[in-house]
DNA sequence: CGATGATATGTCATATGTGACATACCATCA
DNA sequence: TGATGGTATGTCACATATGACATATCATCG
């Protein structure tokens, strides 16, 4: 059940990194989870369509390229509130950051 | 313009906090306080449609009185993490948030 | 092969967030 | 009036997040 829904998340083509568990999260702790994941790949997705480096996109965010990858990976180390301030700070407004989460209530719930 | 907002805002409910300065931010900024509010909003009205003291939501949410205070505030000194763990925990979906942030978007856009 | 450019990973000093506490404020009730 | 219960505010020690840096990995091109 609950490897089927990973193998689902994989399936739709979000990179689950290796390290993350699912196994044991609660359903807040992995709503979370994949709220980041979410956001990460929004992030990432964003910028390759405009062709941008992470060095680019880090300069816009006036971050690092090394805080870019790990947006972009979901890394624990990441927080929500940076994944949304680059969302905003890229132009994206709230009604896209709606959108993406529900697609990714759609595919936790459904 | 921006003063006619924030009367709608308030006229819509919303607790602006006379320290909030609306006149200075980016847009970026401004989606980023919105978004706190909305979701502090949010966690507010779930309180009190379940009748609890911000001393009982505190226990739940393993955290302090004040702090769910200052949640509920959109105090600044709080993290849109925080808030989305807060909302997770006590049972919201993804599709909740996302209901929550859409209608920030009509109210930002519209 | 080496060189170049992009991305990933580990670490660290500093910045920011957090729970907890004290205390203030504000109703309501007796 | 004082007492009680709820909420707000200020502060602080500790925890977590952040940008920056070094360095590793990986692909592509010559």
């Amino acid at each position: 059940m609950k490897t089927s829904k990973r193998a689902k998340l994989e399936a739709a083509g979000w990179s689950i990194g290796s390290a993350q568990d699912f196994l044991q999260l609660s359903d807040a702790e992995r709503a979370l989870v994949e709220l980041r994941l979410a956001l990460s790949h929004s992030l990432r997705n964003w910028r390759k369509r405009r062709g941008l480096s992470q060095v680019e996109l880090a300069r816009r965010l006036k971050s690092s390229q090394s805080r870019v990858a790990k947006m972009e990976a979901g890394d624990t180390s990441v927080s929500v509130d940076l994944l949304v301030r680059s969302l905003f700070a890229i132009g994206a407004k709230p009604k896209d950051l709606a959108k993406t989460i529900r697609r990714l209530d759609e595919r936790v719930a459904g």
